[in-house]
DNA sequence: CTTTCTGCAAACGATTTGCAGCAGC
DNA sequence: GCTGCTGCAAATCGTTTGCAGAAAG
């Protein structure tokens, strides 16, 4: 993990009031090196994670995500994934095999962003909800299960 | 529930040699009534629903959702939700207050589904993945909770 | 009638939590 | 040193499943 990550995860756990330790700062790591949302099993296989213990790890993950660290994402499969938090990576949506339940990331097109904040108004304006930020998830089949 | 969706309901289960049953057509009947995807719980406690016992609906919406009638929404919290097949109702999206919970089905914006056709496209040629459909879910306030 | 459903209660499994000892600051 | 974190094992709770009787065709 290069040194700014890890003073942004010192600095927004402090913000907190929450202790920067070794194993939140190997969680961080390994969601870093990954192109895509890791289930805690997958966590913990990582060569990383194999000093954690599986109930820090759902522990740590819920203080990450409240320090803004780290993002919870659902699927349809029976695990939790989580990735890191959009500002430390770019903008992306996700590809969601049917077949094999894999998730790659996929980075955001400009076009499309554009469009969905237009829409985004519109549905402030009919309903009055406030959008906050969207989810965008392209169900398929990915290349190697076609 | 409309004799159309009746219909639709006995010949849709039929093509996966599945019956038929009382309770089956009460829970599409109930997911109908709805305008957003509801939780087992909900689905028990609505009038309709109060005479089925709880293992058979989730029995009965792992057959409806094979059968093509229903389909598995998963959000956040701690609850599976479920909501008429898409073809049964209109291509919708979905608002999730961060809040209270809820979620409400809005409409799909032509503008928006023609962005995301593009944007698809494009991802197939680069990946090689080929999405079969998409979610998209705006993450936010509802008017009451704002 | 035969096969599939249903209801009940018990089993499952991902996630959460209590507690005693260890580590951050 | 005090307070909060960790690991272990036990508890929780949405969901699944086994089985005996009821309903579909």
């Amino acid at each position: 993990m290069d040194d700014g990550l890890r003073s942004t995860v010192a600095s927004r756990l402090q913000a907190v009031n929450q202790r920067a330790t070794a194993s939140r700062q190997t969680i961080v790591s390994v969601l870093g090196q990954a192109s895509r949302p890791l289930t805690i099993p997958e966590i913990l296989e990582t060569p990383d994670g194999r000093s954690l213990a599986q109930s820090s790890v759902y522990r740590n993950l819920v203080v990450l995500e409240e320090a803004g660290l780290v993002r919870r994402v659902v699927t349809d499969d029976e695990f939790t994934r989580y990735e890191l938090a959009e500002d430390l990576t770019e903008h992306h949506h996700h590809l969601v095999c049917v077949r094999c339940g894999r998730i790659e990331d996929v980075p955001a097109d400009a076009h499309l962003e554009r469009s969905l904040a237009d829409a985004t108004e519109e549905i402030a304006r009919t309903t009055g909800f406030r959008t906050q930020h969207h989810r965008i998830d392209l169900v398929g089949l990915c290349r190697q299960c076609a």
